[in-house]
DNA sequence: GCCTATTCATTAACATATTAGACAGTCACT
DNA sequence: AGTGACTGTCTAATATGTTAATGAATAGGC
């Protein structure tokens, strides 16, 4: 008997409309040979001078162990450098280089030209409802939200069919 | 000189409030060893009984590719079958297994209940301007959208710093 | 100064995302 | 029937997401 939740999947249309946006930018990032990524990290470096590797994971909403891969390709591929603090140990700074940088200021007009056309393509009205939309979304999460009580666990991966 | 652009990272923004979302329903997911994707393709097979890998594609955005391995994997879990067309051997028809129906009618309460919970704390309002939102902009995209001219194209990996 | 808890980055193991291509099966046309 | 274009699934290769755990380094309490 299919019965339908009451509620649409919504994580799954935020990921819809994310792909339905981002594949307008996507082949301006890989025609300059960059992943998404890495764009992310580049366009947020480009605003701020240094990071921290936390800091980055904060700001482009990569988790840690992914940005460790991440940066080391940037690094070989000669687009951010990773010093260590001398006072701490533990931390690293991460930076542009000159070559990043030319980078960010040839493929970042072309990304602000894109979002215009879009902006024309949507209705200004939309991009703006989007961006406030969003942010109650994002400043909604601030208080505690409970979560619904869990029923025994089962294990189910290995329960006959 | 670091210069801001003068657009917000929009994708980034859908990427950071899905995750803000999904949040809420992950522990429910996981409870049941289940990985979001796989809850993805269990709502939408319990209500449509039968689902070809394509269709399946399509509605809950996971690219071929990775369609495999996750129906492989589920398949080893006994959570669905797979069974080739008579007709057309090119073709798999995916059906739920009698132990994932049992899944779903336990787990899918649960999530209507979270959404609920979701619902309260945000405001019904915001809620519903999220789903209206969201469906403009996947609707915003049936007019084709021009992309903006690429410079030729250097192979930056390869460029000194 | 010493011990413990914490922090930060990383590694490990597995699952998924992304692009390109392989491959068999089908369809349309001749 | 035979050929060429097309479709649907899968492989391969690489990059990232996700969770848990490691290991070095620091901070704080005693």
């Amino acid at each position: 008997m299919p019965r339908k939740l009451p509620y649409r999947n919504l994580p799954q249309l935020f990921l819809k409309a994310r792909e339905e946006l981002l594949c307008h930018f996507r082949p301006l990032i890989t025609h300059f040979g960059l992943t998404e990524q890495q764009w992310r990290i580049l366009r947020t470096l480009s605003e701020r001078e240094q990071l921290e590797p936390r800091e980055i994971c904060e700001l482009c909403h990569i988790l840690s162990p992914s940005l460790t891969g991440v940066l080391s390709r940037m690094e070989e591929m000669k687009l951010v450098t990773r010093t260590r603090v001398a006072e701490d140990h533990r931390r690293v700074i991460v930076r542009l280089t000159p070559k990043s940088e030319r980078l960010v200021s040839e493929l970042g007009p072309l990304i602000v030209a894109q979002y215009k056309i879009i902006e024309q393509a949507f209705g200004p009205d939309l991009i703006k409802e989007l961006y406030e939309v969003m942010d109650r979304v994002i400043a909604a999460e601030r208080g505690p939200i409970p979560q619904v009580a869990l029923p025994p666990k089962k294990d189910w991966a290995s329960m006959q069919a």
